[in-house]
DNA sequence: CTAAATCCCGAGTAATCAGCTAGGGATTTA
DNA sequence: TAAATCCCTAGCTGATTACTCGGGATTTAG
């Protein structure tokens, strides 16, 4: 488990198409310029979470990502370990034998710790995300100045 | 709030302290032989945990570093943050005019969400990962083999 | 008093990685 | 058939990680 910017870009991008669930499928291209990314970066890591079964792309013009599963059944963990390829979290890759032939101190320590982790990341899902007060209030700010003008937003905030 | 082996190594090196807080103060040569690591580099983290008030230094001969408060007042967050120095989690960096002078997505859901990762890791103190079994069991071992031997080992395990 | 053991400090270095660029397809719709 | 999109591979740059080197400063033991 690894947490960094790249997780981040992820998870980002993922809650971007679960706000768009009903609408046409999203275009790299317009999530590259809400967060500043290069598309070709976005395509990197489109293609792992594509690999890892989160997203679906349609190709074509009026083609895009959607989600490959309802939000509900996508977590946090699972985007993160999508993109951020999991470095081995021991320095012995899991043998144990790291100190003198014996597991050291760190071993079940830290395989421990990063599981109680990932099992908090996991327990948070996309649909818990796009429930969030603050996401509503972005979203429905965004959603004027965005090409899906009218589709779904407005009456969040109150 | 980053994680990376140097967190990992900081906060298996501070277990190494406080499994040994009633004996005398542990020198960095120990802990750099048991955890693989060179002496220096190590120095450089207890450089940073000592600036954050976590350790002490005893110099001299029969010297070596101490917990600086009882392990029931220190978390692994407290550890982490010390040495891996917290890069801010926002492209902002916190001023929230990520996207065209208002908040993006990312902003809100990413700083609540390290938020409590940082809670949940601050929950974990340095006494409640000495009393894990898989912890015991492994000190136990190593005892034999320390500088410390017959101080106060052997009976820790049961 | 001196030598050794330790902490303390700063500079530099090789490898890795994050984030990105470049350049090319393949596929589908208009 | 042309444009919009996804898809793929190969590199490049700057930062970071893990580490080395070379020097102190301070304290205890003999």
């Amino acid at each position: 488990m690894k947490l960094s910017t790249k997780g981040r870009y992820a998870v980002t991008a993922m809650l971007d198409l679960a706000l768009h669930t009903h609408a046409r499928p999203v275009p790299l291209t317009e999530i590259a310029n809400g967060q500043g990314l290069s598309l070709s970066y976005l395509e990197q890591l489109f293609a792992r979470l594509r690999r890892c079964g989160l997203v679906e792309g349609v190709r074509g013009p009026g083609g895009g990502y959607r989600l490959a599963r309802p939000a509900t059944e996508i977590s946090v963990a699972d985007i993160i370990t999508a993109v951020d390829e999991n470095v081995d979290v021991t320095r012995c890759a899991g043998r144990g034998d790291c100190q003198d032939g014996e597991r050291c101190l760190t071993h079940d320590l830290w395989t421990d710790l990063s599981r109680q982790l990932y099992e908090f990341l996991d327990s948070i899902t996309l649909e818990r995300l796009v429930r969030r007060p603050a996401v509503q209030e972005v979203a429905g700010r965004q959603e004027p100045r965005s090409l899906h003008a009218g589709v779904d937003a407005g009456k969040t905030v109150a």
